[in-house]
DNA sequence: GTCTATATGGGGATAGAC
DNA sequence: GTCTATCCCCATATAGAC
């Protein structure tokens, strides 16, 4: 793998990223990637094999899923678990709204992208709804539909301001990723009954990292 | 407009949602949407003038907007009145999940058609966010950030189980309407820091509608 | 690894017959 | 109001020159 190589690659794979966020997959053509990229047109078949390989490369290389194991520590508390892993999605939200979009695009139709989204969003979702069940019956989290709740836990982290769309509406006032992070978590914790960990969380995320 | 008139007009429309919703506008074409409601293709042009009129017209046709101001009187109360607009959002997710999922495609995109879907939504969310700021000077909900408080509240409401991308995630418990509206209200008010108004709401909407 | 040229198909839209 | 036939454009993908 040479450097042209690999530069070339991932400029492809930027341009993709973006525009498959701002216009959708099917609103992205081949000719458009290459023209951002400042590629030529036949490199995506040269490279990727097709427009479809393209995407499931765009979240093979930029969604950050391996790491997930690497907080099985802070797993064993429902209350610490739930907030890491809110502040991981929020994280990826400041780090790549643009991945984030195209998540959020793809969720909502039947494609056959649809299984290249869940292989890297289930286990955390998968991870999320674990804690809340365990939460609950620790006697910690107090709801009554499992499904629903984490629809609302994930609805509340997922949306940002980013968005293009809400921009109108908005006060344009400026957050920082610690100020969101507190925020949600106050929010979900209040959410799901449980007021001493959002009171809780006001301090332990006053750390510069995890 | 004589009944034939209308009658394929309307299988039109009725395809055009459903298909927006399964594959997003660009991944729909004029041709399947025609084959879809059993109507010519030629029919589209002769209707609505081009398939962009056909995504307006579905807007409004279903969007059930006129509504809003009906519910005045509710407005008065913060607490009722949020209630009242998360009730609404949920019902249309209850009797019309398409196009709730056309909505939520075009929201993260960049699209001509995010004129039309702003022109039906902003007025809900621009009462939303007049409620919470009011409740917030009410002193009866606690939030830092009104803008970020607003897409808590909008992602608690809006994502729905009947997305195909969750199944194989979900139990298959089953939600009624009421039950949904009295999970959501639960744990938005909670998040919301008012848990008075939480407990109050799962006595209140015990009436059979409004 | 990069380009041009081209093959092939499907897209939206409409003219004009019925 | 509905249909067929067709126009023209743009899509993806690739063969083959450099």
């Amino acid at each position: 793998m040479t450097s042209a190589d690999t530069d070339m690659k991932m400029k492809i794979l930027l341009a993709a990223k973006k525009l498959f966020a701002a216009q959708g997959f099917d609103g992205t053509s081949v000719r458009q990637i290459c023209e951002e990229a400042g590629a030529n047109v036949a490199l995506v078949s040269y490279y990727f094999g097709g427009k479809e390989n393209v995407f499931g490369e765009v979240f093979r290389v930029f969604f950050p899923g391996r790491k997930l194991h690497e907080f099985e520590p802070w797993f064993r508390d429902p209350v610490t678990g739930v907030a890491v892993i809110i502040r991981e999605v929020i994280r990826l939200r400041f780090q790549d709204p643009e991945l984030v979009n195209v998540i959020q695009q793809e969720v909502f139709k039947h494609s056959p992208r649809i299984e290249t989204v869940r292989e890297h969003l289930f286990p955390v979702w998968r991870k999320l709804r674990e804690l809340l069940q365990q939460g609950r019956n620790d006697g910690i989290f107090r709801f009554r539909s499992l499904d629903n709740t984490m629809l609302f836990v994930l609805g509340s982290a997922i949306f940002h301001k980013n968005l293009n769309f809400f921009q109108p509406i908005m006060n344009g006032e400026q957050s920082e990723f610690a100020d969101v992070v507190r925020d949600t978590l106050f929010f979900v914790f209040n959410g799901l009954g449980a007021p001493e960990a959002a009171r809780r969380m006001e301090v332990v995320w006053n750390e510069p990292d995890h």
